[in-house]
DNA sequence: ATCTCTGCAAACATTTTGCATCATC
DNA sequence: GATGATGCAAAATGTTTGCAGAGAT
C-alpha cells in the first residue's frame, strides 16, 4: 500500500489486489509479469516513471521479462483506466497510476525532481461553445526553491565576471 | 502576412521580413531553405504542423530540401524563440510560430481541427511556495460542435441496435 | 484444452549526428 | 575567403508488430 501526499491530502492510495481483482474479472489473466508490473507501480519513489525505468525496476523483480511486454502491458493499463500516460517533452513517455485524485505536475528543469498539484485548469477555464473536453494536458516546467537559489548565485557569478 | 483570429481578437499577426531581420541581427545566414521554412510558416492553414507537414510543404517551395535542415532549423527557430514546439502524444513534434499573443489549443478527436483559446491557466493557478515557473503545456482534447453531434448520433444507434 | 500472453527479432517512426561540400556574408 | 549551413547517409531513440511457443484459467 502507497500513498503519495498533496498538500494536506492525500494523492492516492491503493492497493494491489485492488487493481489485480479489476483486471481479472475484465478477463484478463494474471501473469507473474503483471504482477511484476503493478509492485513497481506500488512501490515507485516519484509519480511518474518512463517505460525504460519500469523496465529496469521490473527486471529485477522479474528478471526476463522483455520490453515488449512492458509496453503491452503499459498499454492494456491505460486502457483500462489503471495507468495514465503523459508524454511533454518529445522523448520517452511517462507512466503513472491514475488512482485516487486527478492532479497535475510541477517539473524542476534543475533536479528533475516532480511534485503533484491539486490544482485542475479545466475548472477555471471559460467554456468555449460547443467544444466538449475528454482530456487534458497541464504540465508546469520551472525551477523548484533549491534549484532557483543554485541558479540564482550562478548568474550572479557570471554577471560579476563580465 | 498573416493572421488567426481568436474569439474577438487577433491571435497573431506577422510577416516574414520580421523575422527575417531578427534572425540577420543574430547573426544567422538568410539561405533560401530558412527562407522557405518561414514562408511556409507564414502561408500555415493551421495553427500546429508536424515537421513531416512543414518538409512537404517546404519541397514545394524548395525541392531538394533535406528532413535534416528542416530538423536543424525548427531547432533552432525554437531557441530563438521564433516557433514553440508541442509534444501531446508520444509521435511527432507540433510546431507552431510564436508570434503575437500567448494560447492554448483545442484540439477535436474526430476531426482533427485545431482551435486557440486565449485562456491560460498559470493566472489562475495558485502559486507553489518556492516553485518558479518557465514554461508549460496546457493542452484540451475533446470533440468540437459537429463531431459531438455525429458522435451523438452514433452512439445513439448502437444503443438502439442492442 | 483453450486461448491469451510472452519472448524474440525485426520493423517502424521520429529525430539526431558526422562529415564533406556548398553558399552566404 | 571565412564561417556557418546544407545534403547525405548512417545511427540513435522510443515504440510497435508478427509469430511460434509457453503459461494461466
Amino acid at each position: 500500500m502507497t500513498a503519495w501526499k498533496l498538500g494536506k491530502g492525500v494523492l492516492w492510495m491503493g492497493n494491489k489486489n485492488e487493481f489485480t481483482e479489476q483486471l481479472k474479472q475484465r478477463g484478463y489473466k494474471l501473469t507473474k509479469q503483471r504482477q511484476a508490473i503493478l509492485d513497481v507501480f506500488m512501490e515507485m519513489e516519484r509519480p511518474l516513471a518512463t517505460a525504460q525505468h519500469i523496465f529496469e525496476k521490473v527486471m529485477e523483480i522479474n528478471p526476463g521479462i522483455n520490453f515488449s511486454t512492458v509496453y503491452r502491458n503499459l498499454d492494456m493499463l491505460v486502457q483500462e483506466g489503471i495507468v495514465r500516460k503523459i508524454t511533454f517533452d518529445q522523448g520517452a513517455a511517462y507512466y503513472e497510476l491514475m488512482g485516487g485524485k486527478h492532479h497535475h505536475h510541477l517539473i524542476c528543469k534543475g533536479c528533475g525532481k516532480i511534485q503533484c498539484v491539486d490544482y485542475c485548469p479545466l475548472r477555471d477555464m471559460p467554456i468555449k461553445e460547443g467544444f466538449v473536453p475528454t482530456d487534458h494536458s497541464f504540465e508546469i516546467f520551472g525551477f523548484c526553491k533549491e534549484c532557483m537559489q543554485t541558479k540564482l548565485l550562478e548568474d550572479e557569478r557570471r554577471r560579476e565576471r563580465e
